[in-house]
DNA sequence: TAGCCTCGAGTTCT
DNA sequence: CTCGAGGCTA
């Protein structure tokens, strides 16, 4: 009796967790919280640890069994994975024709009623075929060349959506079920995430993937199933292969794709919810049209769709060309990412001198247009995809657009042995701006290379004056980059105001500019010449200054002397100006040049309203005491306040308490084993008070 | 001190 | 649109 208690309790649990898995995984409406699972779990395994007689072939904690291969068996299919016929037709006529090949090979007419259709997701992942004898899983192979394809069953069981035994009784004597192999989209995330943590934490032989289906491949052809575990892998079945003794003779075998589908889905093995039975071609183009918009929506990425004729004696008769189904065809949707060869890396001077790698690839069709260009943003970018010149690289345009260099694909070991040399930003350019020669230097901490060149750089001459010219700033109709180059590389023009100066004669000498285009250029710059403040701060192109920033300055101050005058501290008290936008102001319009600029741009004539500006009152000159509308921050222990009095007792007098030292600090109140902050407050140049003084302070401004 | 939120700057192709 | 930086806040 005691022996037959565990085996009881085993084979129960054993029960649940299987029924929970299912829950979970396939219906995704799990019954019980993880937790609870992971305790039944280990329940079942101290049971099988200490009854080893107990363990089942098809128990939930045998899902990751055996040790490390040395290589893959092959595998002989019984019925070959035929591959189907993908329409690259990307308009709905490629459902039309499908419709109309399978109506003309049925022999039949217009009278006869439309064909019904199963409907579809084509997944991008892997094909898979799995075998189960008598209800249990004994085999799982890739595809392979459609003849041959590989074991992988250990890897296959560690995936917790494939039944180890199939829920019917009895069960089939043979049945093969064919799906694929794939990674949610959120589940490929969520691994790249512990990639990438992995890696920083110094594990050498980590790397992130580059797609869903990448990390799918090489979860399901790892040597270590305990690897492959690790990896979140899901499954959908689509399809049958070798099939004995469902029902007597196959009797059992539904009549149709869906029903099968069906029969699939209540044995257990994951179905997706994502298809449709359908009439006609015109009910094959709604679905198509339908998944096309759902495309970037779903959890999983598809490469399109495909079409199925749904009754099973009709697909009979239609038997197969060659190696396909004539009744079955994949529609495809323009492909979001593309291989492609990286020709090389450009290096861009952008208007605040920031140079930005470019990368040049052998043009490709992906989503839609053809990609020769995309960004790299920066140094740190493409050292983290290791992305080097000669390699072959993913490139993605999906609903977001601008195309981005996704990663390289790695293949054969001697491709990888005579890859370039990583990348290397400084040495590539000698440590020179590749426009103006002018040295290049990056800011302790930030991420970007920039030419110290200033506006001496033609690049960023050109740049500001766009910048100056755009829609948002200065609104110069007619002004485009073109015209720019040609301004600036022909010497026409060396500084804004000079715009301001240039004559029909000398226009209309230039390339491709007729009368009319120079016309049109100085009505625009003469119309340009009524502006606002902000406006034309923005037009500068202050570093830091945006559209917004420039109107918070405006609004602020009201006019542009009292701007330019302005220190530091005043610049600080306008909203979400700190430190670095106060410093880049002020340093902006400490450069005479500048300050010339500006007076020969009002000279030509541009002017705005101006105002008495919001500004809250002056605020005091240093040294005279005041709380109210100050902003202070405590550190270390204070001899007889706690922190949270010295708060409550600033605030009261209307003060503010924050947490790290800023130029917009106006007091530091420091106790005993002040740190960091008094060290700041020092640098920065913040009156530091000791508890007596803040108190002397709160007393002054009290009375 | 970390994390949130906003702003600035750069970006592709037709 | 995305990323990084700056500013602010819990």
């Amino acid at each position: 009796m005691s022996e037959s208690e565990p085996a009881h309790r085993a084979a129960e649990l054993r029960a649940m967790l299987q029924q929970h898995a299912h829950h979970y995984y396939v219906l995704d409406a799990p019954q019980i919280p993880d937790a609870e699972y992971d305790r039944l779990f280990q329940e079942l395994e101290a049971i099988e640890a200490a009854h080893p007689e107990l363990r089942h072939d098809d128990s939930p904690t045998q899902r990751v069994v055996g040790g490390v291969l040395d290589g893959f068996v092959a595998v002989r299919h019984a019925v070959p994975m035929l591959s189907i016929r993908t329409e690259t037709d990307t308009e709905p006529s490629g459902a039309v024709a499908f419709d109309a090949r399978v109506r003309r090979e049925l022999a039949l007419t217009e009278a006869d009623p439309p064909i019904e259709y199963a409907a579809e997701l084509k997944f991008d992942g892997l094909a898979m075929n799995l075998r189960y004898e008598a209800g249990v899983l004994v085999q799982a192979a890739t595809r392979g060349d459609g003849e041959t394809g590989e074991d992988v069953t250990q890897n296959i069981r560690t995936i917790a959506q494939i039944p180890r035994r199939l829920k019917c009784e009895p069960p089939p004597a043979v049945l093969e079920v064919r799906g694929e192999v794939y990674i949610r989209r959120d589940d490929f995330e969520a691994l790249n995430e512990r990639q990438r943590a992995l890696i920083a934490e110094g594990a050498k032989n980590e790397k992130t993937f580059v797609n869903p289906r990448n990390a799918a491949a090489g979860a399901v052809r790892q040597l270590d199933p305990a690897i492959a575990a690790k990896r979140p892998l899901s499954f959908f079945a689509y399809g049958l292969g070798e099939v004995q003794g469902w029902g007597s003779d196959n009797s059992a075998l539904p009549a149709t794709h869906s029903g099968l589908l069906d029969a699939l889905g209540a044995f257990g093995l994951p179905v997706s919810a994502e298809r449709a039975v359908v009439q006609g071609a015109e009910g094959l183009v709604r679905f198509h049209a339908a998944i096309g918009a759902r495309r970037d929506s779903l959890p999983f990425d598809i490469d399109g769709v495909v079409y199925k004729v749904n009754n099973r004696a009709l697909q009979q008769r239609l038997g197969f060309v060659t190696r396909e189904p004539r009744w079955a065809v994949a529609h495809k949707y323009p492909a979001q990412e593309q291989m492609t060869r990286l020709l090389g890396i450009d290096i861009q001077v952008g208007r605040t001198g920031k140079l930005t790698p470019v990368a040049k690839l052998e043009p490709v069709f992906v989503g839609g247009t053809t990609v020769s260009n995309a960004t790299l943003h920066n140094e740190d970018e493409v050292r983290r995809k290791d992305v080097r010149v000669g390699d072959t690289v993913i490139v993605r345009r999906a609903g977001d657009v601008i195309p981005q260099v996704v990663g390289v694909v790695h293949d054969s070991a001697a491709v990888e042995a005579s890859r370039g040399e990583p990348f290397d930003l400084y040495q590539r350019l000698s440590g020179q701006c590749p426009v103006c020669g002018s040295p290049i230097g990056r800011e302790e901490g930030e991420v970007d290379w920039r030419c110290t060149g200033g506006l001496t750089c033609p690049a960023q001459r050109k740049e500001a004056i766009l910048h100056f010219a755009g829609r948002r700033a200065m609104d110069i109709e007619g002004l485009g980059d073109k015209l720019v180059d040609q301004l600036v590389d022909g010497g026409l023009i060396r500084t804004l105001p000079e715009l301001y100066t240039l004559g029909l004669a000398k226009l209309c000498a230039l390339d491709r500019m007729g009368d009319k285009s120079a016309a049109n250029l100085l009505a625009g710059l003469e119309a340009s010449k009524r502006t606002t403040l902000g406006r034309f701060l923005y037009a500068l192109g202050i570093r830091h200054i945006g559209e917004t920033t420039a109107k918070d300055l405006a609004r602020h101050f009201g006019n542009l002397d009292r701007i330019i005058e302005a220190a530091e501290a005043q610049l600080l008290e306008v909203n979400d100006v700190g430190p670095v936008v106060a410093h880049s102001v002020r340093s902006f319009f400490d450069q005479p040049h500048h300050r010339e600029i500006i007076e020969q741009l009002r000279a030509v004539g541009i002017s705005w309203q101006e105002t008495e500006g919001v500004a809250v009152a002056a605020p005091d000159a240093i040294g005279i005491a005041g709380v109210t509308g100050r902003t202070f921050v405590l550190t270390g222990t204070l001899p007889t306040l706690t922190r949270d009095a010295a708060k409550e007792l600033i605030e009261a007098a209307g003060g503010k308490v924050t947490g790290s030292v800023s130029k917009k600090t106006n007091y530091v109140v420091a106790g005993t084993e002040a740190g960091s902050k008094l060290d700041k407050a020092n640098e920065l140049g913040v009156m530091v008070l000791d508890e007596a003084g803040l108190l002397a302070l709160l007393q002054g401004e009290m009375a």
